[in-house]
DNA sequence: TAATTATTGTTAAAATATTAATAATGGAGG
DNA sequence: CCTCCATTATTAATATTTTAACAATAATTA
C-alpha cells in the first residue's frame, strides 16, 4: 500500500464490489478489463475506480487494462480475504442461525467455532454440527480458543456488555447486528449492519417517489 | 418538505439513528433535548445535525431546542414510518424466516402477508402463522393483494428474475438481500442489504488495524 | 418587563470526494 | 523495430459535504 495517505472509508466500502464483479469475469474466463469496462458493470464511474486502485497502487497497465485474476488476488489482500478467520456468534435466535448456516460464510474462509446464547432451550443444539454453548462459557472460550471475530446476534438490552466480554479477552473485530451503537476501545474494529436503519431508507424512498408522482 | 432543495442521501441515512435516539429520550421522559446534546449521543456534530433537520424545516425553537415527542413524529413523518406497509418475502431460506421472525419487524407497522419459496419441503409450513406459499403462485398472490414491499431472500442466481416479477406486477419497493446489484425500472426503490460487503469492510479495517500495530 | 442566555436557522468557509483532463507508457500491428 | 493506439496513473478542476460562524429569536431570569 502507498505510505502515508489515508483511505477514506466511501473507497474501502466500494472495493468489494469489484471483488466481486471480478470474480463473475474470471468464472467467465474474462482476463482482462478496462475501467470503463468495469464503469459499466458496477455502476461507478472509470476514473473513481481509477482513483480507488491507485490508492493501493498500481494494478493497471496502460494501453491494456488491468489483468482480472490479479486485481481479484490483489483486491482480495487488501480487504483480508487471503486469510481464515476464527469466528463465534453470540446470540442463537433468527439472525445468529442464519449466519451460522449462511453457506457463503464458509466458502469465504470464515469458520464458526461455537454459538452463544442464555436460553437453556437453544444450548446443546447443534446448527451445521456447531455447537450452541451457554454464554456463561463465553468468556473462558474466548481465552482457550483462538477467536478473532465475535458476531453480535443479541437483543440490543444485552449486546454492549457481550461486546465487552468479547473485548475485555481481546477479539479485534465485531460484526454488530443489534440496533444499537456498541462502544468498544481504540484498536477494536466494528462494523454495524442496521437492518432498521436500512429498512427506514427503504420507507423514505418509497413514501416520497409515493408523492412525487401524486403530486 | 422545503421545496425543490434535493436532500443527499448521507442525509436521509442519518436520519433513523436520530429516529432511535428521539425515541430512547422519550422513553426517559427526556421532551426536550439541543443539538449539542444530541451530538453526544449520535456522534454526529451539532451544526451537521442541525442542517439535517433544517432541510426539512424548522422543527426547533432558538433558546430551547428539539421537543423530543415532536421531533420523533416529524422525523417518522418523513421516513414514511407513519403509515402501514404490507410485505412479502421471497425466499424462505436462512435469511428469508430470520425476517419474517424478527419481532421488530411488526412493531415499527410491517405486516408480512406472505413467504414464498420454491423449495416443496417448505411450501405449506407456517412462519408465526404466515404461510410459505409456491413461488410459482407469486405472480397471482401480488394481483389479488395490495402489496407495497418485496423483500428478495433468494440466491443471487434468481434474485432478479424474482424482482422483475414483483415489478412487473407494481410492485414500488424492494428490500434486497441477495449480494447482486438488481435492476429495476424508473420508479421502483431498491435497497440493498449487503451482508458480503460489510463483512468485507470488517476483514479490511481488522487487517489494517493488525498491521498497523505490528509495524 | 427588560436584560441575559441559550440555542436555533442560515450563511460562509473549509474539507473531502468526485469527475475531468492530460501526460506517460506498454501493447499491438505493420 | 518503429508508430500508433488504448488505457492507465496522476494532476487539476469541480462538486458535494461537513464544519464553523454568527445573526435572529425564544425562553429564562432578575
Amino acid at each position: 500500500m502507498k505510505k502515508g495517505k489515508r483511505i477514506s472509508d466511501a473507497v474501502i466500502r466500494r472495493l468489494p464490489k469489484y471483488y466481486r464483479y471480478l470474480g463473475d469475469l474470471i468464472s467467465n474466463d474474462i482476463n482482462r478489463i478496462s475501467s470503463s469496462e468495469l464503469s459499466k458493470l458496477t455502476g461507478f464511474t472509470a476514473s473513481q475506480i481509477r482513483q480507488d486502485l491507485n490508492n493501493f497502487g498500481g494494478f493497471g497497465q496502460q494501453g491494456y487494462g488491468y489483468d482480472t485474476k490479479r486485481l481479484h488476488v490483489e483486491i482480495g489482500k487488501i480487504l483480508g480475504l487471503d486469510k481464515k478467520y476464527k469466528v463465534i456468534i453470540i446470540g442463537a435466535g433468527n439472525i445468529g442461525q442464519a449466519i451460522a448456516n449462511y453457506a457463503g460464510f464458509y466458502e469465504e474462509g470464515f469458520e464458526v467455532l461455537a454459538l452463544f446464547d442464555k436460553n437453556p432451550k437453544l444450548i446443546g443444539l447443534k446448527i451445521r454440527d456447531i455447537e450452541i454453548k451457554d454464554v456463561d462459557d463465553l468468556s473462558a472460550f474466548i481465552k482457550n480458543n483462538e477467536v478473532e471475530f465475535g458476531v453480535i446476534c443479541t437483543p440490543k438490552e444485552t449486546s454492549q456488555d457481550m461486546a465487552d466480554i468479547l473485548t475485555e479477552n481481546g477479539i479485534k473485530a465485531i460484526w454488530n447486528f443489534a440496533p444499537i451503537d456498541i462502544k468498544v476501545p481504540e484498536g477494536v474494529s466494528i462494523e454495524d449492519v442496521r437492518l432498521n436503519e436500512s429498512l427506514y431508507t427503504l420507507t423514505y424512498y418509497y413514501a416520497s417517489n409515493r408523492e412525487d408522482t401524486e403530486e
